[in-house]
DNA sequence: ATAACACTTGAACAATTGTTCAAGTGTTAT
DNA sequence: ATAACACTTGAACAATTGTTCAAGTGTTAT
């Protein structure tokens, strides 16, 4: 018999129900609340398909806020709202020249992640 | 001068704003409609700290739906609505074991993704 | 058969989010 | 100075989403 009391104390269910020698390992070998928040926070970011086909874009050539809207065929304001958390999230980076401002990738990391589920995703 | 009827024709903005070597190039070498959508929904997927939090703890060991709530510290109920999701999008499995239900990794490529990410936050 | 257990599920709710619209800002040409 | 351009930004809106609560389902022990 092991003893449960400090697993168990904030236990939902009955104590009968839990694994207390897998959750303790899990709970163990779990990242920290702080690393999956961020990670969380990263995702939240590639998840949705305007912002992944900006990034898209930007693999491929720096573009300036115009050419991005031409190239996925929405308003530049919806594309200037997208890259704004783009790059809060330094994902992207930008640059002035003349009128125009031109938005590449801060990061080369980020293409490898997002590659890694264009992969799983055409199995 | 090159050809811009075709490629301007639903263009937002002014003609000279469009820098049409680039976007042309960027058209091209996209991925498709299909598969960025796709990546996205995988993404929404692991955009939420709870769904995160549960693949993490099955990376390590097969639990049954208590013993995530149990390691996760929430509800029965909330723990089985992501469950469902989870299943859903094919990235765990379940197994009946007399009156638990066991989940566990449907696909070793969802640990790659998410570590791939993991590694970005903790740089 | 009945009760207890380990979930599942649908409705309701608050919270978050993406786009549109209108107004504002910085740069350049005249 | 003024106008045009290439954005940016805030408010408003509809749509989506995560959790809670209550009721329902499948399994096992008695």
């Amino acid at each position: 018999m092991q003893d449960n009391t400090n697993i168990d104390k904030d236990c939902i269910c009955d104590e009968f129900c839990v694994h207390s020698d897998a959750t303790k390992k899990a709970k163990s070998l779990m990242h920290s609340d702080e690393i999956s928040y961020k990670t969380a926070e990263l995702f939240k970011i590639f998840a949705d398909n305007t912002r992944l086909k900006i990034l898209d874009c930007l693999f491929i050539s720096e573009l300036c806020v115009c050419d991005i809207a031409h190239v996925l065929n929405m308003t530049i304001s919806s594309i200037s709202h997208q890259l704004r958390i783009l790059k809060q999230a330094n994902l992207v980076k930008q640059r002035r020249e003349g009128k125009s401002i031109y938005y590449s990738l801060a990061d080369s990391h980020v293409e490898k992640i997002i590659l890694c589920a264009t992969e799983h995703i055409m199995e």
